[in-house]
DNA sequence: AATCAATATGGTAGCGCTACCAATAGTGAC
DNA sequence: GTCACTATTGGTAGCGCTACCATATTGATT
């Protein structure tokens, strides 16, 4: 019953359908099966009909490769993240991915937090994909990775963090303001010795210079400060706060550099049978899913990690579809989180 | 100083450089400068040096997109999963990200957990980029999306689970026999009466399946079932507890379907008083980073979600580079990981 | 000296799709 | 009936790269 139709032989190729054979059995143009897949409009509904017939019955798939090729757009948007077990930029990635896939966009994910030479091999990777848009988690300082963005031409949002001299576009928050703030917050609450714990990455680094030089200002003495390097876990937490007490038994109030950090904090705390916030007050950053049902509930800084991500892929995607953004650097701010912890 | 290069003109194309601008400028054929930067060994030192100066001199990135089409190789890996914020597939995706990136493939993210006709536009959006392999977490359903990737030809690995009639390869575990080894450990560590908090996705409802057989081979009373749908939180597993004690007081031990379950079952039972595991033995799945931190520590399934991203990236670039995989089929088992909540 | 093989380089022809332009038919205005 | 305009369809020529084949060139082999 069905035609014959005959595949043109070569050894080169996928093998695959192509819109050409989708074409033949439509009776019609590559060309206008082409429109009638991606512009019906353009097609009239005798033809429209015949193509997406063949559609179905053959099951084609358009290779995008091919068409992103002819047509320079991808429809491929790259993010850059750093290790992301348990991070706090789930969240925000999860919210990409979803509002790229709405607007028929592919996420292509790297991840980087290894040496500066693997950065750039990554970057590199990127490039060659050639996508319409790159996420960035933070901020690349200058070097050889940003040169190159720089070069591509690429559309590219920085996220999570402020700078006066982004690569392009940017939506992030302050840390410095985080760190004064949560200084003068826990001012007010009365807590007048503190320490702080924090990661080794750099915008942690910078939320606790910011609390140091708020506390200086507030003439209070500085903080007992705990560096766990790259170890954002509970465990760190926990030695942490050991040491702080063995150390320093003044301290009264913490300020950690994540969320799992101060439950970490928190749990050592407990078993040592200190009383919280009576004895010792706790500040997490990141406000994790968990923080709001610990016991007690965990007082944070919370990001719109979501927002971030959502603004981020409509960005992208405006710039990828040739509109300008109106706004390419945003600041979406934070807020702290009053909990029992403090 | 610099020799004039003409470009040629034309309104199409992205006005990036391309191997023939290369090639001009170290003054040799377009297919040598290809061969220089892909099969270095089969040009001369000469000519190789030539085209590697002009690489850097102009930061020639070249485009994969049309190398992928010629060679009908894109060094693309697709993964599918579930939606990721704070879930125990990270460390899988995690680690097939690194294996991958080490090979030179990239990663494309796809996410479901949505209706299943977004599964199938998902499934869809990732053939046309036709990727040399894709990973799926979990087994998929006869359907559409099925039929699809078995139309497809491209290699596909499952993973988290076990089937005897996957679409292609498989890396993952038996959910019944969690179900059931769960029940006979508890039991042999003298618990008696149990229930059973979990989420409503496929695979924990089967480890509740094979847990509540086993507990009829041991003559034992059914479990409780708290079904807490999809919300796999801290507050679900607080609620599940506070349920459970209100319409079965007699429950001693809990096997809840994930570690964040588990930890709000132990937050609601210590807010309580109950003392775990003497007043209420708490079981959960996972092995998240934090059940061994938590106090008392947590008891739970441990799987080698590192292991299987690993083996699934070798095996899927393995097929892409057309070896076949000797063992196409792995359990990779699990272990009760016995700590303080039981 | 003729033969063979291996190495190095280049030319050609696509991969599967779409931008651009051309051609045709149909519409309404005048 | 002519003109301008729109809607519909198709042809052509790439997008930037690599598979495949052809051609030198060299050295070793008989």
């Amino acid at each position: 019953m069905s035609e014959p139709i005959t595949f043109k032989k070569t050894r080169r190729g996928s093998g695959a359908l192509t819109l050409r054979d989708v074409a033949a059995l439509a009776g019609v143009a590559p060309i206008t099966a082409s429109r009638a897949i991606n512009t019906p409009s353009q097609v009239s509904p005798l033809l429209l009909k015949k193509v997406q017939d063949a559609v179905a019955r053959t099951g084609y798939v358009p290779n995008r490769a091919a068409g992103g090729l002819a047509s320079s757009r991808s429809r491929l948007i790259a993010a850059v993240t750093p290790s992301t077990v348990m991070s706090v930029f789930m969240g925000t990635i999860e919210a990409l991915n979803s509002a790229l896939f709405e607007a028929d966009y592919q996420l292509m994910l790297g991840q980087t937090s290894y040496s500066l030479s693997r950065e750039e091999t990554l970057l590199e990777a990127i490039i060659g994909r050639r996508p319409d848009g790159i996420f960035l988690t933070g901020i690349l300082p200058p070097g050889k990775g940003r040169t190159m963005l720089l070069a591509s031409g690429i559309p590219v949002v920085e996220t999570w963090d402020l700078t006066p001299t982004p690569i392009d576009m940017l939506i992030g928050f302050s840390h410095d303001d985080i760190g004064r703030d949560v200084a003068n917050h826990m001012y007010k609450r009365s807590y007048r010795s503190f320490a702080l714990v924090r990661a080794s990455d750099e915008r942690a680094v910078r939320r606790g210079i910011a609390f140091k030089a708020a506390l200086t200002k507030l003439r209070l003495k500085q903080p007992v400060e705990i560096n766990v390097g790259a170890s954002r876990t509970i465990k760190s937490g926990r030695e942490a706060l050991a040491q702080i007490l063995k150390t320093a038994p003044q301290v009264h109030a913490i300020f950690c550099s994540s969320d799992l950090l101060a439950f970490g904090v928190m749990l050592e705390a407990q078993s040592r049978g200190l009383r919280i916030p009576h004895d010792m007050a706790i500040m997490g950053f990141g406000d994790a899913p968990f923080a709001a049902d610990l016991v007690p509930s965990l007082s944070s800084v919370r990001i719109n990690g979501e927002n971030i991500g959502q603004l981020a892929a409509r960005y992208l995607i405006d710039r990828a579809e040739g509109r300008s953004v109106a706004e390419p650097i945003v600041n979406v701010g934070f807020s702290i989180i009053e909990r029992e912890s403090t």
